[in-house]
DNA sequence: TTGTAGGCGTTATCAG
DNA sequence: CTGATAACGCCTACAA
């Protein structure tokens, strides 16, 4: 029976060429120390005895373990999952791995995760933030006091100085809006997430900014208050057409609300974009499959995942003065649920 | 300055203490061979100290990383990020920690990622085959042989015994299609996906299954190829529609082109499902924001995530004898766009 | 250019 | 019940 190769060592190759272990180390990492001949010899009968190294050794002794750990609410939002596609690319060109874990927005959870990527003995941790909110900036700083690098995306803490890459949602929101002002859309209403949260406050401030800007006045019957799920859009069409006056557009803080206003809209008869103009937020790529596609505002994810990964390399190569807070530019995909002019 | 705390070791502990490196080891994983006072004095004292044990230490010592590889194609897709819901939670009661990733398809990747794998000395990897199909079951026999257990779902290769959980797509298929003729369709289309791979073979039979049984013929302009994609969904609806002959209901075995068509569909003015009865494969959530909404097959993904896990998690245990293929039966989730009779 | 020795942080074995 | 010691596989001064 063969050995396994996951038992295969650097002694194991040294024995059968009767060299020392430490001259297959050198001759596997490429140092120029070793002869042009060894080292050909070595390596490949490295590759002939089918040997792979054992990173928690290496990791052991080098104190580093080429691991980024990264934390997101939740893989199946295309929105995080086009970050870690970033992520992933530069990760990869750079030999890093990376350890994906997901929040689903508990910050309970979120602690632990980051426990387990401190025992795994992480490089850094690149973290969007769970939307509970449940852990304080102290948190993150001790965190980062106590060794471990974290960089933060999308979702950010404020009240410290820590490298993020954000976007602007405050200007996604108010480019949103101010899209449906364009297309002659007069009545606007705003489907508005949780307000504890900075990047809902952003979104509403937008919304309000376009409004200001156009000469409207921000309706509070205009306004209804979501949680970024599907059965939150039907909800809150049924609260706006339980009211006096009706919207003839809408801007949904989440795309999936926007959905569901759509579904609850068309069922009522009404004609989209015709009676009823609807933007939503993220860019999901579900919008595009919709009837009529939804309108929506990109959030340049594969920029923000690239971005974030490259400081935090170089962060670990001892650059760790950039602290800043990147913001990125969101920009309008006008689709077919509010496009009413050529 | 504080010590970083991923610098603090049992040595550390066991200093302040006036103890031994391995009295803290022992209390540490609660080792009854420990006094209760010294174990709850270190423990107390780990605590206060913010010590985080070093995973990669310990796994060189036990030869056991409790770590487990998941290769998926896509985490993006509801299928898979459900699947490894599924993981998470078994693994997470067993104290096993995942580490996910992402061949996109492309069995060269595919092949990469598994060495990585190995390389972190994973103690098993749970794999859904990349749909190119480019990694021949030799190869992941050589995988198994050299001591990495692998467990398949989903796309699970065919030819040798392996642990496997997958569902029956054949059955699937044949009550997707059934249920379109239960609704009293009698020209059923098929949208069908690359026959090199087993599952959209097996579709393909399903469909027939049900046709057969029904007295209805195969009919050659009704099946359309496509991959899974939305475009080949439009595509598919504008090639059935350029023929003589034109269905009133098509099964198709992905749920992005089922929406493709339904998107064509109503851009020519049908309504659904009165004049195109639809359904899909695989329930994608996007599937309930459509209008209509989306009839589909349910893949049990969560125990598909659930099984497989615990099976390795068995395997690794010792019970390694249990190599069959487990098949999980489908359902069909019957929606907006099929719904003809009450 | 190659060999020797020591240590990274744990845990397991053996003594005491 | 606790201490000492060795070893997991690798890397890196230092020596030869």
């Amino acid at each position: 029976m063969k050995k396994d190769s996951a038992s295969i060592t650097i002694h194991d190759i040294a024995s059968e060429l009767g060299l020392h272990a430490s001259t297959v180390s050198r001759a596997l990492n490429d140092n120029p120390a070793v002869s042009k001949k060894t080292r050909a010899l070595i390596q490949a009968k490295a590759k002939a005895m089918n040997y792979r190294p054992n990173r928690m050794a290496a990791a052991l002794r080098k104190g580093r373990s080429d691991l980024l750990g990264v934390i997101v609410p939740a893989i199946d939002r295309h929105f995080f999952a086009s970050v870690i596609r970033g992520i992933e690319e530069e990760a990869d060109k750079a030999g890093l791995h990376v350890m994906f874990c997901q929040s689903y927005d508990d910050s309970d959870r979120e602690r632990k995760l980051i426990e387990g990527l401190q025992r795994l003995r992480v490089d850094g941790i690149l973290l969007s933030v769970a939307k509970d909110g449940g852990n304080e900036p102290d948190f993150y700083q001790s965190i980062i006091d106590s060794g471990t690098p974290v960089h933060f995306f999308d979702n950010a803490p404020r009240g410290f100085d820590a490298a993020a890459v954000v976007i602007d949602d405050r200007r996604g929101a108010y480019l949103a809006t101010k899209h449906l002002v364009n297309q002659g859309v007069s009545a606007i209403a705003h489907l508005r997430g949780p307000q504890h949260l900075d990047i809902y406050r952003d979104r509403f401030k937008g919304y309000q900014d376009a409004l200001l800007e156009a000469g409207m006045a921000v309706r509070e019957e205009f306004i209804v208050d979501i949680t970024s799920h599907f059965d939150n859009g039907r909800k809150a069409f049924a609260a706006l057409w339980s009211r006096d006056a009706k919207p003839t557009g809408i801007f949904s803080a989440s795309d999936y609300s926007a959905a569901g206003v759509m579904q609850a809209a068309q069922e009522q008869g009404l004609k989209i974009p015709r009676d009823l103009a609807v933007i939503g937020f993220a860019n999901e790529p579900f919008t595009d499959l919709m009837t009529p596609t939804l309108s929506s505002v990109d959030q340049q994810t594969l920029s923000m995942g690239r971005k974030s990964t490259r400081r935090m390399i170089a962060h670990l190569k001892g650059d760790d003065s950039d602290n800043q807070r990147i913001i990125l530019e969101p920009s309008v995909i006008e689709r077919g649920s509010s496009r009413l002019k050529q």
